[in-house]
DNA sequence: CTGTTAGCGCTTTCAC
DNA sequence: GTGAAAGCGCTAACAG
């Protein structure tokens, strides 16, 4: 008899149970037709030599072997995923995918000491049997089509602009920016400043189009001054708060940018000489539920982006199991909070991290 | 030709060039015995068609294919890995094996639903290169020799008795209850009592030992009584404590519970009518350099465990590029801090989290 | 109910 | 320098 300590194939396990290698690949398939005492007989072989099947193997012959891989299309300094993202993610693809007994793969790669990022490396070297795309695409993002084409299950935490098919999970910007704009031109503001992050990827495009939407709609020239975008960094914020409300007739300030780092809003204001909720009005996004940027804000516009992510994966697990066909489409709509309740201001649980 | 978004193989790559598969295949791997030109030609194709090696096949055919397995050995109730060690491992793999391009593989099965827990399903399934095995192994533990016998890289977080040719990266916790117990000995204690974690893995075991050794070397005769264990739960550890200074003349507590939770020990101090630092002495393990659990504390043992930890990837990382040989053989010595520096107490950042 | 055969995409002899 | 052929462990198609 074969080592138990070397790797056993199906051919060993069916010359010790006196059948063929296909009746070994049935029962390890939980397939059909084959007798009980044989099955039996079979599986027993299993657990005492601990066979496990060959995972590469598998993948050559038939499909959808694999892992899911979790990879992410823009580089950690353009989306600085916090830490508590990250645990919530890691919380939910465990939640999720521990109970089905899969496999998470984290691509490494993609950012660090490669002169063109492949984020889905893993896809093509067929790696993975369904993919999670977290986090932004960048405008000229041709990965996504190709993953799309691949037709295996993913979903992009995000969306890109002239490829609706994509199978996505996320919040409308769009629709965020303009609610967003609407309602401080109808607290009648006429020079409204946007700060903005994601410059050179769709959630910024999304938002200065919703942005523009608005102002158009209300009969307001668009100054392409008042559009300006920052980075994840607290310094650049206040920086460009400061240059926005000394140089201009600024009344009110919408912070799209997601950051949600409401001091150096504040100290921005005032370099400038201004205090915000008394100067100026200022409209936050924040990712939390009820959670509150600045307490000096008029009103907060939520993003439920890890609800809308929650459901996606929900949905992904589906589409894997093929319980449901793809592509998935969440997408989930901005929640305008007017006011802040309870006295205490909820710290949000930051979606992205400032860099500084 | 064939189609862009197909999956090509060698042979497609060779009949483009005008070559065999294999010199295709030599290309592929770097291997010397192929003309200038003709190297450049494939490579130019398989750019253009954006070709990648099927993972599955390579892994079918050599060995050390694959991804780097993140497992689990101990349940999460049993060793509840924080967050923000979590967080820090994440980091350390990242910034080792980002730059090295590698996949990291979470099994996210071993304790959800399964009758039997087999935390190296992946290296079975050959879909491993190399595994990292994070937290304390159970004392009955036998997956551990097969992932040694099957000669995969691999690094284990922790040790097991009479296995020593085990690849681990570690610190020494009996030693660390060795030198513990000899201080309070040396400050005059007779009846120190011990709370420990872990019961029924290794690290629960080597402190035992540790603590025993101490009282023997010192003449004093141990009492089974006063070792105690603890889980992961602040009410838990408080009614132990409030137990042992109940009902006994226990004049020293050593705390090498790995919990971190000094609040719970005061607690527990408090319903049994004593105060810290004053009826009794604490000495108090922590995972922070320098970090104090409990201000009162007479000392503190600092085990660095995240040092180890980050040595053993280091060497991992070598042992995958046989720029070494394996087993690797990290062990850490705990460094006694008699005093807290600094008027501030230093929150320790957990290595495991308390469940309530 | 069970077995035979071929082939997935790659690497490894060994031959030229 | 290069290629032909075999085979890694598994599964799908087709026989029986």
């Amino acid at each position: 008899m074969k080592q138990n300590n070397m790797n056993w194939t199906i051919y060993d396990i069916a010359r010790e149970a006196r059948v063929s290698a296909k009746t070994v690949s049935r029962v390890l398939n939980d397939k059909p037709g084959v007798k009980e005492t044989t099955r039996a007989k079979i599986l027993d072989i299993m657990r005492k030599v601990q066979y496990h099947p060959h995972m590469g193997a598998r993948a050559l012959r038939g499909k959808r072997q694999g892992c899911i891989g979790i990879t992410v299309p823009a580089p950690l300094n353009v989306a600085p995923l916090s830490q508590s993202f990250f645990i919530w993610l890691f919380g939910e693809l465990f939640r999720l995918f521990s109970p089905r007994g899969e496999y998470l793969c984290f691509d490494m790669n993609p950012f660090a000491a490669q002169p063109k990022p492949d984020y889905a490396r893993g896809l093509w070297q067929q790696l993975y049997k369904a993919c999670i795309v977290v986090g932004p695409l960048a405008l000229e993002d041709k990965t996504i089509f190709r993953i799309h084409e691949s037709g295996v299950p993913y979903v992009v935490f995000g969306r890109l602009d002239g490829f609706p098919e994509c199978s996505y999970a996320t919040v409308d910007y769009e629709e965020g920016c303009y609610e967003s704009t609407k309602f401080l031109i109808k607290r009648g503001h006429k020079r409204i400043a946007m700060l903005k992050a994601f410059s050179g990827y769709e959630p910024g495009l999304e938002r200065r189009r919703g942005y523009l939407r608005a102002l158009e709609e209300a009969g307001l020239t668009p100054d392409e001054n008042l559009i300006r975008s920052v980075t994840f960094g607290s310094r650049n914020i206040a920086n460009v708060v400061h240059r926005l409300l000394a140089q201009s007739d600024v009344t009110a300030l919408l912070d799209c940018s997601g950051v949600e780092d409401g001091a150096s809003i504040r100290e921005g204001a005032r370099r400038a000489g201004k205090v915000p909720g008394k100067d100026f009005e200022v409209l936050s996004w924040t990712y939390a539920d009820n959670g509150a940027v600045l307490a000096e804000a008029c009103a907060h516009m939520w993003l439920p982006v890890r609800e809308a992510a929650s459901e996606g994966l929900e949905l992904l697990g589906e589409w894997i199991d093929e319980k449901r066909a793809g592509p998935i489409h969440v997408l989930y709509r901005p929640v305008l909070n007017e006011k802040v309740t309870g006295g205490e201001i909820p710290k949000p649980k930051r979606l992205f991290d400032v860099l500084d």
